[in-house]
DNA sequence: GCATATAACTTCAATTATTGAAGTAACCAG
DNA sequence: CTGGTTACTTCAATAATTGAAGTTATATGC
């Protein structure tokens, strides 16, 4: 049947799932934030199947995550980037990378990449920050808050662990 | 034929959703870091149908994720815990959060929750910050940086946007 | 004693999705 | 006219997901 979808869940977390597709998409994102916008470097970098490659850029641009830019006509031929909305995401791919990085999700023993200041060549990595004046906050002094769109249940949620 | 394994990608990215499983399992690791550890509770908040979730708990468990911990006998029952390792993972869940409420992704206009310093209310979002002093660092400043498992393709790749 | 309830699943057949392999379309270069 | 490039599509086989219903072990109410 067909798969469960998230829309209607009032979650913002289930609705980014949703738009970004599975589990192909965010390295389709990867590769286009890394500067590769060709299908069959997407291909080759991924190792995704042709047709699944298709159905997910399709699904991709019509999320608004991905467009379609023709980069030269006869013969016609379309490459792909992010859109603002898609380059967006990179915080989504860092703490992925991040936490695969920490637990050796590749199983390769070493990291492939990391994130450095372009300045000072020091490592950076992701952190609560006070909105407004970009102070570091610790983890534990965070708190997850009902915001306006709440429901009732996750209220009662929330306040269990005030 | 049989979904791809993205092991052999060596990338922590790749590597960081296999462990992680599918679209299902981020939305179940929401629900354990708010609290929730059952079965039923679970299924309730995320809709997921009953074989599914068995499925992608028993995959979380084997990742190391999840723990499944007895919480009484006679009737024996047992409830689904975050390990460290999945505890780990909240940043994820951070990202997905802000993108999903900066972009309506739910659809539903208004942020269900949001982070807020414990100490004075105020919101906290995920920033770049320097992993030593934790002094912020705005993203322009951010570099990607071959590390030391990197292969030839990726450090091309990266020394294309120096 | 017996029906009902609870919690955590499992089983099943039907339906979709994903896959690898192969093919297509529009051109260009020699 | 043969071969190469790029971006796909088509296909049949296989695998995963789904909703509905059933299972197990026990407690609870009457």
């Amino acid at each position: 049947m067909k798969p469960k979808s998230f829309i209607g869940m009032r979650c913002s977390i289930a609705g980014a799932l949703e738009l970004i597709g599975d589990r192909w998409a965010l390295l389709i994102i990867r590769d286009l934030s890394l500067g590769l916008s060709r299908y069959d470097d997407l291909r080759a970098s991924t190792g995704i199947p042709a047709a699944t490659l298709a159905a997910r850029l399709k699904h991709l641009c019509v999320s608004g995550i991905v467009e379609r830019v023709r980069y030269q006509e006869r013969p016609a031929r379309d490459e792909y980037r992010l859109t603002p909305k898609g380059h967006d995401l990179w915080k989504v791919n860092v703490a992925l990378r991040e936490w695969g990085d920490r637990w050796d999700a590749s199983g390769f023993g070493q990291p492939t990449t990391e994130m450095v200041d372009r300045q000072n060549g020091r490592p950076l990595i992701l952190a609560l920050v006070d909105a407004a004046t970009g102070e570091a906050v610790p983890r534990e002094r965070s708190r997850l808050r009902a915001g306006p769109g709440a429901t009732d249940t996750t209220r009662r949620l929330l306040e269990a662990d005030m």
